[in-house]
DNA sequence: GGTGAGCTTCTTTAC
DNA sequence: GAAGCTCACC
């Protein structure tokens, strides 16, 4: 444990209750939680399967993995938990299913298939933005913790009643399918841990100890969920930073640090405020830019550092202009100060601004890795084969069922399945069980019955498959015996798309080879001979894997995707008004979390940081003329470097500029 | 009754 | 620039 500062080192080694770490940017927070688990384990207070890291993005959860497997060596680290919420959520649930009324194979609802579902649910004829706004509302409900009933009694409004009711239909639709949300991988544990007196006790003998990363961004629901599993013991570490709070959007309640001391009475705090990372003028962006905000625990962010380089800012004509700058800077850089590549970070508001920069950084052959989220589960091909197999899994998935008969397209529509939805719920069957009853499905149409009885058919013999077959296998198999493979080469107008496309089929079956994601504890599962209950395991913690190990190569990545990240030179690009801050965000008055989104981006830079904006920016086929992000008036103008600043086109963003705030002035008066 | 062509609309951010 | 939706055609 050498080289740990004075506060770092009392993070670590104080074990006796519960602990807050306000820990700054780049001051050591992951470095605290590694060594305290290596602390815990090798004083002998904790075996590694009773200590439980929790982290909020898979990539953070795969990071500090490494990071620990690095410090731990041997068997020593067997067992240990090291999940996203929502990992953990779902492992619960996995073990009480049971309880929590679900079967084995249970499907997790993304997005989509809770809007098929509340749009099932919602007056006919219903705007998208309706069941857009209801889905929202469900989910918000979720994030407080709420159960259809308690939404019940805590709707106030005519309004809240009938969201409330929704919830529980929602619910009740989502139980017959078999599945649950993402929502829902919070919610129930916790509802579980709340009811059920003998269920708490045993999880916190299982999980003795747990570490919270990024704890500003937990919502309601994922508090409480952490404080049932603390138990009133509180064997907890938990480090957060307010400034770095960038998820309120989805129900993040950065508050939820405050309420920590109040829980917690004998809550001991420890603050990390030097800065290990960023060189001086980097850590002077960052603070100057900061201090913009309101701060309920003001921190001074120092560095040892020296000054190094002065930050850069571009402008650029377009976005293709910003690219180009940007790939080529980071290919001069890599050859000519032997930066590797991976040390390299491009850090966007918006991952469809990924885009131009792919284009340019495959122009000069720049490898690069883009983790767009969940980009790879959301293509439509990856989304087609996942599905067949969440029916195979679990026959009681309408929501995949339908996608599943859709594609590849055989001859059942919208009335066929309008008409086998009805049966279905009169004999009180799935629709994949109703589209195998032959009486049924000799009250259609011959041609629709045909064609139901044909997927049937495949499915059936995938199942038999299935149990003979590893995971991997069954999923090459599928993407052939579906049809998938054979629609998609139909479908692709050039043969280099249609490869590149079956490359994410490949792609997905190889995620199902390796147990590399998700938990170890996870692993027996993955292991074994294949089946339909491995299949199932496997599929929910893809839900949630994220995309293949990157090698050396350029990241690109969203600024949210970037936390917890660090690296030896970052772009931040599309620094405009109206995408950095995001203009809609500005709508909403959450110019705070903007704020600290870029933030975000500038504390991850050790050395350089470049800061680039677009006078065009281009916006779904038209382009649109953008000023520099409000954000540069608040850096401290002494440490940047200001390059490639067309001076005519200074002037142009100054007139402009002069315009806008005579209109404000013109609205303030008339308003 | 199903399909595909051409129209609109949309884009934050993530588990 | 894609994904969804409407409408006309098979």
């Amino acid at each position: 444990m050498s080289g740990l500062n004075p506060s770092q080192r009392l993070a670590v080694e104080y074990t006796d209750g519960p602990l807050l770490v306000l820990a700054g940017a780049g001051s050591g927070k992951t470095r605290v939680i590694t060594e305290k688990i290596a602390h815990l384990i090798a004083s002998g207070r904790n075996e590694a399967r009773h200590i439980a890291a929790i982290t909020f993005t898979n990539k953070a959860a795969r990071e500090m993995r490494e990071r620990v497997a690095r410090r731990v060596k041997g068997d020593k680290a067997e067992g240990l938990t090291i999940s996203t919420f929502h990992s953990l959520g779902l492992r619960f649930l996995q073990v009480e299913h049971a309880r929590a009324g679900l079967r084995r194979g249970f499907s997790i609802f993304d997005a989509d298939d809770q809007l098929g579902v509340v749009k099932d649910l919602a007056p006919p004829g219903a705007k998208k933005d309706v069941v857009e706004g209801l889905r929202g509302l469900i989910s918000k409900a979720k994030n407080l913790g709420l159960s259809p009933d308690q939404a019940a009694e805590a709707a106030r409004s005519a309004r809240e009643r009938e969201a409330a009711a929704l919830y529980a239909r929602y619910q009740s639709r989502l139980q017959t399918f078999n599945a649950v949300d993402f929502d829902d991988l919070i919610r129930i544990p916790l509802e579980l841990l709340e009811t059920d007196a003998e269920l708490a006790p045993a999880w916190r003998e299982r999980l003795r100890y747990l570490l919270v990363d990024e704890c500003q961004d937990t919502n309601g629901a994922q508090y409480r969920l952490l404080k049932q599993l603390a138990g009133p013991r509180g064997a907890l570490t938990c480090v957060g930073d307010d400034d770095q709070s960038i998820y309120a959007w989805r129900g993040a309640n950065p508050e939820n640090l405050d309420t920590l001391a109040t829980d917690y009475p004998a809550l001991k705090v420890v603050k990390l405020e030097q800065n290990y990372r960023c060189s001086a003028r980097i850590l002077r962006c960052a603070n100057t830019l900061i201090a913009n905000n309101p701060h309920a625990h003001p921190k001074k962010l120092w560095s040892q550092h020296g000054d190094g380089e002065a930050v850069r800012v571009w402008a650029c004509k377009d976005n293709a202009h910003e690219a180009e700058r940007v790939a080529a800077e980071i290919s001069y850089l890599h050859v000519a100060k032997e930066i590797p590549w991976n040390e390299f970070a491009i850090l966007f508001r918006g991952n469809h601004q990924s885009r131009p920069l792919e284009k340019a950084l495959q122009l000069l052959r720049v490898p690069y890795h883009l983790s767009g989220g969940t980009a790879f589960l959301e293509r439509a091909e990856v989304k087609d084969a996942l599905s067949w197999l969440r029916v195979l899994a679990n026959p009681d998935d309408d929501a995949a069922f339908l996608r599943a008969i859709a594609s590849p397209k055989r001859e059942v529509g919208a009335t066929t399945l309008e008409k086998l939805a009805l049966l279905a719920q009169q004999s009180h069957q799935p629709l994949s069980k109703a589209a195998d009853n032959i009486s049924l499905l000799k009250q259609l149409t011959p041609r629709a019955a045909n064609g139901l009885a044909e997927f049937s058919q495949v499915l059936h013999r995938l199942r038999e498959n299935a149990t003979r077959m590893a995971p991997a296998d069954l999923v090459r198999d599928l993407v052939e015996r579906s049809g998938l493979l054979a629609a998609l080469r139909a479908q692709c107008k050039d043969n280099a798309t249609f490869l590149r496309r079956k490359e994410n089929l490949d792609e997905l079956a190889q995620w199902f080879d390796s147990p590399r994601h998700g938990n170890r504890a996870d692993a027996h599962a993955s292991r074994g001979t294949g089946g339909i209950a491995d299949l199932a395991a496997q599929l929910a913690l893809l839900t949630h894997a994220d995309r293949g190990e990157p090698g050396d190569q350029v990241r690109l990545m969203s600024l949210h995707g970037a936390k917890g990240l660090e690296f030896r030179v970052v772009f931040i690009v599309g620094c405009e008004d109206g995408t950095l801050p995001h203009e809609q965000a500005v709508a909403e008055g959450s110019l705070e979390e903007e704020r600290r989104l870029f933030y975000v981006g500038i504390t991850r830079a050790k050395e350089r940081l470049v800061l680039s904006h677009g006078a065009q920016v281009a916006r779904w086929g038209e382009t649109q003329n953008l000023l520099p992000s409000r954000f540069f008036a608040e850096l401290p103008a002494g440490d940047l470097q200001r390059d490639g600043a067309d001076p005519e086109l200074e002037q142009v963003q100054k007139k402009e500029r002069g315009r806008a705030a005579l209109k404000d002035l013109a609205a303030f008066f008339d308003g």
